[in-house]
DNA sequence: CAGCGTCTGTGACGGTGCTCACACACACCC
DNA sequence: GGGTGTGTGTGAGCACCGTCACAGACGCTG
């Protein structure tokens, strides 16, 4: 994203940036504040999350390295709509507002930039809402697997898988529920652990059920 | 949005938007298509929408008059990531993309409009997500009324109310849930049907029930 | 090593809402 | 008027999954 900018403005940010570790749980941009700076993450994973008024968790997208975030409150000036939290221990770098905001908007590469990456957002979170309407948790898990492997490259390993709860909260189940349906899904032999990554063996049948042409039952076992 | 434009701009754009009338349920965008231009909602009302891989209908937001739409294809040059459709027949204009695309990011004011718009959809999407986080279709519902009266003004007045269809892929229910919800709202006086519109009679209650602090038995039947 | 915290695995139970199947109300149009 | 389409109202039944309550696994740290 800045590649764009002339080498003095790069070393005038570089000369007002901050850097960060947080450790895992710790939040990293709290709800409802007004934005500050703008956060770029460099290494580890983060989720943004929020509550419903009853308390409940809600896992509304991930973070991986590359990505900036807290665009949002920093465009419009309003309070930050979600909580961003740690899954892991992360590598966060920060921007101040005085010195990111004149720039987004005054140089046109700049701007289409952060135009692109918002509509990036929304595309995501179009098929986070697309997978929300299917019928059933195992639908769900897989879809959301399918969403997973297809960011990072063509191999079937999905790095640093997150936990059933955080999972869970993604596609509105109950953690048990996720446990059962990756129980049945390593009973086919259809994904494997590994440490904290995720072997995909049988991508295709992530992929049936995930579009609701495979039922429960056992459709594979021949 | 436009208003930052100067004289001669606007001209050339008005001699080249184009206007078009869509009839109820017609598709004002389709999915997966290119942009070919930025489109502005006149009158009437529209959604946006999409289906699960197994057929199923998922509400994702709608359009009020005075809102623009399509800016996601138009900013990434991707195709379209959802569907348009028109809720009721509605006055829909366009402007190509080969004309309004220089102007979005060589204006810097305009640069901000479009951001601080994408801002506000991503932050009416996660409020949207927050709703699908409760537990239960009288909460969802509850909740999703709340979001449309905090749209117009003060009155307690939801004009043009959607059907239970619209409202159901909106929250993740059946049509009939939300059917037998209203029943129980409106066997409370908590809200009315006038016509096309919904009179909400108790806010409180919906705020109440939305917020969780109210049971589903009869706590304000004293 | 013991002790602790986090994550995963598993059983039992019970309510809830989805599905299917109808009936009715109402508008619009010829 | 009859016909058609769209929206709403309602009952019965059953699978499903959320909740609660545990136990076990694994990795820290002292």
């Amino acid at each position: 994203m800045l590649m764009h900018l002339p080498q003095v403005t790069l070393e005038h940010l570089a000369a007002n940036a901050q850097q960060r570790w947080f450790n895992k749980r710790e939040v990293v941009l709290q709800k409802d504040e007004l934005s500050t700076s703008l956060s770029f993450l460099l290494a580890g994973r983060l989720q943004g999350m929020d509550f419903t008024r009853d308390g409940r968790e809600v896992g509304l997208y991930f973070i991986n390295p590359g990505d900036y975030f807290g665009e949002v409150a920093l465009v419009d000036n309003q309070p930050q709509p979600e909580l961003v939290t740690a899954l892991a221990r992360s590598h966060v770098m920060t921007l101040p507002k005085g010195i990111i905001r004149p720039i987004l908007f005054g140089v046109p590469k700049i701007a289409e930039a952060l135009c692109r990456r918002m509509a990036n957002r929304l595309r995501e979170d179009t098929a986070q809402r697309r997978i929300l309407g299917l019928p059933n948790p195992l639908q769900r898990v897989c879809a959301q697997l399918e969403l997973m492997w297809a960011a990072p490259d063509a191999t079937l390993r999905i790095a640093n898988i997150p936990t059933h709860q955080e999972l869970a909260i993604m596609i509105n189940s109950s953690r048990e529920t996720v446990t059962r349906v990756f129980q049945l899904l390593q009973g086919r032999g259809v994904v494997e652990r590994d440490g904290n990554d995720l072997l995909v063996l049988q991508s295709d049948f992530i992929r049936r059920v995930a579009a609701g042409d495979l039922d429960v039952s056992k459709p594979s076992a021949e």
